[in-house]
DNA sequence: CTGTAAAATTGACTTAAGTCAATCTTTCTG
DNA sequence: CAGAAAGATTGACTTAAGTCAATTTTACAG
């Protein structure tokens, strides 16, 4: 179990190239945390006191608007850090985060955590890699919502799942339909529609959660372009 | 004019509490480039050398739909950084960026803006968070658009500018209808119908690029919850 | 100034996608 | 394995906001 969480944060981008002795250290400061399906991890707004890894099970990070409706930000996986930017700025977090399965996650203090990064360089220019990288996403998830349709949005990211999944056919979803529609910026009952109209189309084959990309040309075309009436 | 670069460079909050020699250290490893107005910094996927500094004038980032619709991500003015994310992750930039207005820029080679960070850890964490801050202003835009309707991002965007005035009356739009159209993604006829709507229930008060707010509470709350109609 | 281009506005129309409600299906729990 | 709850689908309808086109207004170069 504890080889287990060493062994991750070995494995871990973030911590990538350190040594032994200074896993044991980042080792020492985080301490575990359990939690059950649907639990919050934390809220918009909250005070963060610092952030957190996941080490097994996975976060969906989101915002809500007041009439209910959800906007998934992003999922995260084991390696995967949440929550630190309340660590590096304003202290409070941008966002909600709450486990869609029984979840195991480390929870590192802000004071020693920022303590270790400036000790060690190599351990800033990873987490700016990080932060990078999700500024990257969310600069395509604007465009994403704001200039392409829900078709356009949605073949492009069963093709960025299937990419996840080295191709593997056919495609597994991990997450609900309506956990799909809340990320791609739109609601169940117009998933459910597309979804069929993309059937119709050959250019998917649809099976519960199990989706075949049949036509991978034209839905990379739908996903840059087009409308899926012109197909 | 070379002072005046020390200057703003001592200025800027990302390198904020560095000795005068330091500076210099910064000063030396960037160089000075002038752009027109309506000039392309760089283009989205591009390769990045290095990232730029706005020193005078001010520059869109943006997004662009085949079909040549724009979003804007951010606009940025003295003393902020542009193209960052392609300096620390995946070394193409993320968008696209173009000058406002006739501009001065300092441009910082990635390499040796490396090896600065490296070797002092208050620069690394300066970039954290400024990087963090732009996370959480990029989750509040995806909020706005995902989960807000034109209306409440304008009244939202209003507020947002009015504060960055310190609420000075009236509020000086420093950019055209269309861009702040593109800013709360919509287009300018849209824009245009709400500012319309929005006088006409004596929310405020346009006068070509001034606008009044003439009732800043129902806009907090057209902002948070409403719909205009409701008003 | 004045005339031309750019910016903004307005109207008529279309449409993508949301709402509400009913039903069907899958997945667990007891 | 039954039955309830959660998840998914389908239909009828509404609506916010986009498109296209025509003016009107503003800004600025000559």
């Amino acid at each position: 179990m504890k080889i287990n969480v060493k062994q991750l944060i070995a494995n871990v981008l973030f911590f990538k190239g350190l040594s032994e002795e200074e896993i044991d250290d980042i080792h020492r400061i985080a301490s575990e945390r359990h939690y059950q399906r649907n639990q919050m991890v934390f809220s918009d707004g909250e005070e963060g006191a610092g952030f957190f890894l996941v080490v097994e099970g996975s976060v969906k990070v989101f915002k809500m608007s007041p009439e209910g409706k959800e906007q998934i930000l992003h999922i995260l996986g084991p390696g995967e850090p949440v929550g630190q930017v309340a660590v590096f700025a304003g202290a409070s977090f941008p966002a909600n985060a709450q486990t869609i399965t029984k979840s195991r996650l480390l929870f590192f203090p802000r004071r020693s955590f920022v303590d270790l990064i400036q000790s060690r360089p190599s351990l800033a220019l990873n987490m700016l890699a990080i932060l990078s990288n999700r500024l990257r996403e969310f600069t395509v998830q604007i465009e994403n919502i704001s200039l392409k349709e829900v078709p356009a949005r949605l073949a492009s990211y069963l093709l960025y799942l299937s990419d996840e999944q080295q191709g593997a056919e056919p495609l597994q979803l991990t997450i609900s339909k309506a956990q799909l529609a809340s990320i791609i910026g739109t609601i169940p009952e117009t998933l459910s529609r597309i979804l069929s109209r993309m059937s119709a189309k050959n250019l998917i084959g649809v099976n519960g959660r199990e989706i075949r990309l049949l036509d991978r040309d034209n839905l990379a075309a739908l996903a840059e372009h087009g409308r899926l009436g012109d197909l």
